[in-house]
DNA sequence: GAGGATAGATTGACAACGCAAGTATTGCCA
DNA sequence: TGGCAATACTTGCGTTGTCAATCTATCCTC
């Protein structure tokens, strides 16, 4: 119950704090950068929208509103998949991996500042442990590889 | 990183889950549950707007738009401070209060369920005591007396 | 005490997101 | 092969919450 409290206040803090860095610097909301790091993870650098909703806990819609906006600023492409035409996956452009490296140098910075100073490694490992373990948070797991 | 994004898609799993059933029950939103909760603990059952604007780490907007509700539904009301022409309390009704009671049955019923059903006791408290440290997270602190 | 800085609160415009409903495509099964 | 369910996605609408601007009341300083 406390814990719960202090799960829905943690995530107002970061993404606040976070949030206000991204976009003052990048133009990017958390969940921009989150859909364009998981299409550089992904094979082809795409991804079916039905992926990312289920990566990012969006609802479809949700993916709809988040790529229109992603595809106006030319990130991201949309292109069809000719075994199925029902799928419209997202594709990663030149431009949005560029966008993608650019603002990760600052963002990186600002979530180790904001975790390393609060939390050792070993603490941090415990941490996302045990957040995996609630329903549906440990489900795309991306290998992390910046940091 | 991973710490980060596990946190912001625990918190959306987490509120959407416990959301649509405090929606459905009683019609009261996650943040609406917290506030009258909050106002139920304080001293004369009131609160300033700021405090509120604190402990549920909303902006003073938000809370106005909050309490809009609130006040709509007769479950708190808008009293003035004496000292100081400026502040609002939010003063939690009888009517508030019966609300309280009735829908914290099932509401703190499904957070048991969801919470109890993945960690244990100690990892319960391990894991409030991380979220604490992030900044702002562990303001009012509450003390927690129904679970 | 007058005047400016500051705190509490509200309002309007706006962005993000969920839900419900709708369309299009595919797969299943008789 | 025809029909029906399921899947992928989009769109309209409502809710929630933020930001910027504003108003009033209080405090602080001279």
């Amino acid at each position: 119950m406390r814990a719960l409290t202090r799960l829905l206040r943690a995530k107002a803090a970061t993404t606040r704090l976070l949030n206000v860095g991204l976009q003052a610097e990048h133009g990017l909301s958390l969940n921009d950068y989150e859909a364009l790091y998981l299409l550089s993870q992904a094979e082809g650098r795409r991804l079916k929208r039905v992926e990312l909703s289920r990566r990012l806990l969006l609802t479809p819609s949700g993916v709809t509103r988040l790529l229109e906006g992603l595809e106006a600023a030319g990130f991201v492409e949309r292109t069809v998949c000719p075994s199925d035409l029902r799928v419209a996956y997202a594709q990663l452009t030149e431009a949005g991996a560029e966008k993608l490296a650019v603002a990760s140098c600052g963002h990186v910075g600002s979530i180790r500042e904001l975790f390393e100073t609060h939390f050792t490694d070993e603490e941090l490992d415990e941490l996302s442990e045990l957040l995996g373990r609630l329903p549906g948070v440990a489900l795309g797991d991306d290998s992390c590889p910046a940091a």
